[in-house]
DNA sequence: AAGTCCTGCAACCGCGGAGTA
DNA sequence: TTACTCCGCGGTTGCAGGACT
């Protein structure tokens, strides 16, 4: 006896998605918050299975997820996270606040095996790949590379806070307090907001044309004198009733003028025509 | 300019774990 | 204990766009 299918695949799209899907998917979360992914679709009037809606939703649509390529510093915590767990994304995803773990898997994928290899070092185990008979590397050279890569060797160095793997299992590391696996059901006043001015990346990244890859929050943004530096991170809204959030389908109000950002105490979100989101 | 190959990324698929009746 | 559902994870695929010839 097979598993039976996630859905009743008939009639269901596939492939990627439409803006006019993601505005009804976004909109649902909204207003319902994120529960229950099997009924999502037919609630939001999708024809998409659930497991479809939730990876679009949480690689893509989530208002903290942070587009463009991984900075020099998330690169190197990725690089030392796998050396400490191997190819458990999500675990490596949850110690990089707004990052997924498909971007991170692909990442991992086109850039950072390849940038591996190119430094003789073996992606899976870390450590100093058998050098071709032809060209040995000075024994010395290779150490050093390992030295710098496996986090877990060089950890008394570098003085860095190295998880002790036979102490404690590795994936309940909690760093900068911010664990995936400590993240609840995220419900309607839950709706996590990311501070971040889009990067210039997640604007040119874009290499298709399609829909897909013109992200529907790429335009997330704080008011222009909002303090980022006090919301650094993300914020949470407390109570569901404060947040003024206004799906602007009539496209003719803008609220972004009317507030002074010192008298916010919840941001306004206006989702424009272009699907964009704006404060 | 046209054809082919390569690359990067979004999305799909199938499995395993957790929860529950 | 078993059978079932649902969710999340990791591996893989498919496609669009860029690079190359």
């Amino acid at each position: 006896m097979g598993r039976q299918p996630c859905c009743d695949k008939v009639g269901l799209k596939k492939g990627p998605w439409t803006a006019e899907e993601d505005r009804k998917l976004i909109n649902f979360i909204i207003t319902n918050g994120q529960c229950c992914w099997r009924a999502v679709p037919k609630l939001a009037g999708l024809l998409r299975c659930g497991k479809s809606c939730r990876l679009r939703w949480t690689n893509y649509l989530r208002p903290d997820v942070k587009r463009g390529l991984l900075s020099e510093y998330e690169e190197r915590m990725v690089i030392d996270l796998h050396a400490q767990l191997g190819n458990r994304w999500s675990k490596i995803a949850s110690h990089l606040p707004g990052r997924t773990d498909n971007e991170i898997k692909n990442h991992w994928n086109t850039h950072v095996k390849k940038k591996l290899r190119k430094m003789g070092i073996d992606p899976l185990t870390h450590k100093p790949l058998p050098p071709p008979e032809s060209e040995k590397p000075p024994p010395e050279e290779a150490n050093k590379v390992e030295e710098v890569i496996n986090p877990a060797e060089s950890a008394n160095n570098e003085g860095k806070e190295i998880v002790d793997n036979s102490k404690s299992d590795p994936t309940e590391i909690v760093n900068n307090d911010f664990c995936i696996d400590e993240i609840p059901v995220i419900e309607p006043h839950e709706i996590l907001l990311s501070c971040d001015e889009p990067t210039p990346s997640s604007s040119s990244s874009s290499s298709s044309s399609s829909y897909s890859q013109t992200n529907v929050l790429e335009e997330l943004h704080f008011l222009p004198s909002f303090d980022s530096e006090i919301m650094m991170d993300s914020m949470w809204f407390d109570d569901f009733s404060g947040l003024d959030l206004l799906i602007n389908d009539s496209y003719q109000r803008d609220y972004s003028t009317s507030f002074e950002p010192s008298l916010l105490q919840y941001p306004v979100m206006v989702m424009d025509e272009d699907y964009s989101w704006n404060f």
